[in-house]
DNA sequence: GTCAATCTCTAGTAAATTGATAGAGAATCC
DNA sequence: GGATTCTCTATCAATTTACTAGAGATTGAC
């Protein structure tokens, strides 16, 4: 019932790629240090989004990190699913026969649509945009 | 993202116990039966549960566990957050300052708010009363 | 073409957590 | 007093988590 710190950081990562609008790669070790991120644990984790399909990257001077689809087309679930792996275990969901039946399936059900209404409708380009929302009215205040 | 095998146990013992409508205790040995639970390992779960105030019990011939409370004043909430502790860590709730704010707090807190619409608001009474309408339908089914 | 920068891949690893087990002790009832 | 059952402390193997090390492969600049 709980996210990975590794988890969190592909999250942390995603968001920072997907503030950029530029296409432009960025390079792990400013990630790493704008997110307070390990730079040698991010690596392996932004690798891993990569062959999940998520990030595209470059190597070499000028090489990097970058969104590999449109920001509103991934989201948290997307992520926090292909790190953390399934958030509910198959064999919790699967309802038993009449012989060995119990009301937890249908409670571990509801419990999965309920993260998935928002997870799973959250996309990197609505963080960003509400980040940006609430960035907005901060400053503001400040002025006051 | 997930519950341990110790939670879903714990919910799995107080489903029984609130299954028995009477107040006479059920032995460890049991429930550990019954559910499929490791007997020693069910000991640790049931005596915190007891410590947690859910579960009352006696020793001796006739000794056992029973419910502390009615069963629609425990929730699943009540029993998962005892045994696995909250559901999201409370530093990751925190809104930062202006300096290092990030969307992520108000996504955990509605991470945290479906979850709490499920398990907070799912007594044993309901689960119970769930339980024996599925049975019910699934009975007439076979006689059909 | 070589050099520097940067990603990539395979290992390894210390610490914590998980899912248990063992056994002596304390209460309850007959 | 003895049988039964809960209670408490300790221990433990396996797995997972969070992270580090280092050699290798690309890329672009010169």
């Amino acid at each position: 019932m709980d996210v990975s710190v590794k988890g969190e950081y592909a999250l942390r990562a995603v968001f920072e790629l997907a503030c950029r609008d530029s296409d432009e790669p960025i390079k792990i070790a400013k990630i790493a240090e704008r997110q307070r991120i390990p730079q040698k644990f991010l690596e392996l984790i932004l690798s891993q989004l990569r062959q999940g399909g998520f990030l595209g990257s470059r190597r070499g001077t000028d090489g990097g990190y970058f969104l590999a689809r449109p920001a509103d087309s991934i989201t948290v679930g997307d992520i926090l699913r292909h790190i953390d792996g399934p958030t509910t275990p198959a064999r919790r969901l699967e309802q038993g026969d009449v012989a060995n039946d119990s009301p937890f399936p249908e409670l571990w059900q509801k419990v999965e649509r309920a993260l998935s209404s928002v997870i799973d409708r959250t996309s990197f380009a609505d963080l960003v945009m509400r980040w940006k929302e609430n960035r907005a009215r901060k400053v503001v205040n400040w002025d006051i």
